[in-house]
DNA sequence: TCAAAGGTAGGAAACTTTTCGTACGAACAA
DNA sequence: TTGTTCGTACGAAAAGTTTCCTACCTTTGA
């Protein structure tokens, strides 16, 4: 991280990072020993190394961290919602030059998306239409 | 890189070779003087950088390099829409347990979407069903 | 009581990615 | 011819990310 972005509400998780907010998301508020028994059952990764992630992520303002108890609790900063939209809106200026409709043709062209999907799709246009 | 990966086919480019890739897919094949160019007027970088990196990615496999002449003319070693497809369904994967739906979900409520994102995004479905 | 188990903190090592300095050859203009 | 410009190659520094070792404290069970 840079020095400028130390305290400029960095957001932007790294792929680690990312790993330990979609537990926590996942599951709520946790001790790292939850985490990292959740990550061992895709990984190899040592206690300490779960720790030592989620203490700098609580540096940089990712996480927050109860530290009432002796076993801390750390819960995300921000809602699933709005970091993976941060993260969408990022990817599709990066890759889409930010035309939704143009990820859209290359998700729906790119494998087959199951009938459920495509209604799912339907609908949501659908009520877009009634605002 | 991880050795056992050297030579593995790697895909996965980083986030400077993406915008590498990015300046190629638009402006064709290029010298690394014309990439350089294109990549400072975003932000600043050295020459040489440039060129470390799009040697770098020759190695990897992530582009290809013409050296008949002394320029040396470089290329990308996938179509445009492979890799960002690749990368699309990586996202999904991670972010959205493979939903499409879940993320044009995000995608439309997150922000406003323009009218003619909308129809081309219903065009394209329409398209879908008379298949 | 006291050893074992489980917790945090901090630093350092290992890797990966990004950036640039330096060396050196080829082309070109004066 | 000769110096300036433009090119590549290579190594290493700088920066960013990930992993783990070690020290040390608290809790718990025998």
């Amino acid at each position: 991280m840079k020095l400028t972005d130390k305290n400029t509400k960095d957001q932007e998780p790294t792929k680690a990072e990312l790993e330990i907010l979609q537990v926590l998301w996942e599951e709520g508020p946790s001790t790292v020993r939850a985490v990292n028994s959740k990550l061992n059952e895709q990984r190899e990764l040592n206690y300490t190394s779960t720790l030592k992630l989620m203490q700098i992520m609580v540096e940089k303002g990712l996480l927050l961290r109860d530290e009432s108890s002796m076993k801390h609790i750390y819960r995300p900063a921000q809602e699933e919602q709005k970091t993976k939209g941060f993260l969408l809106d990022r990817f599709v200026k990066t890759l889409y030059k930010g035309s939704p409709s143009s990820l859209m043709m290359q998700l729906l062209g790119n494998q087959e998306t199951s009938r459920e999907e495509l209604d799912a799709i339907r609908n949501l246009l659908k009520q877009m239409d009634n605002k």
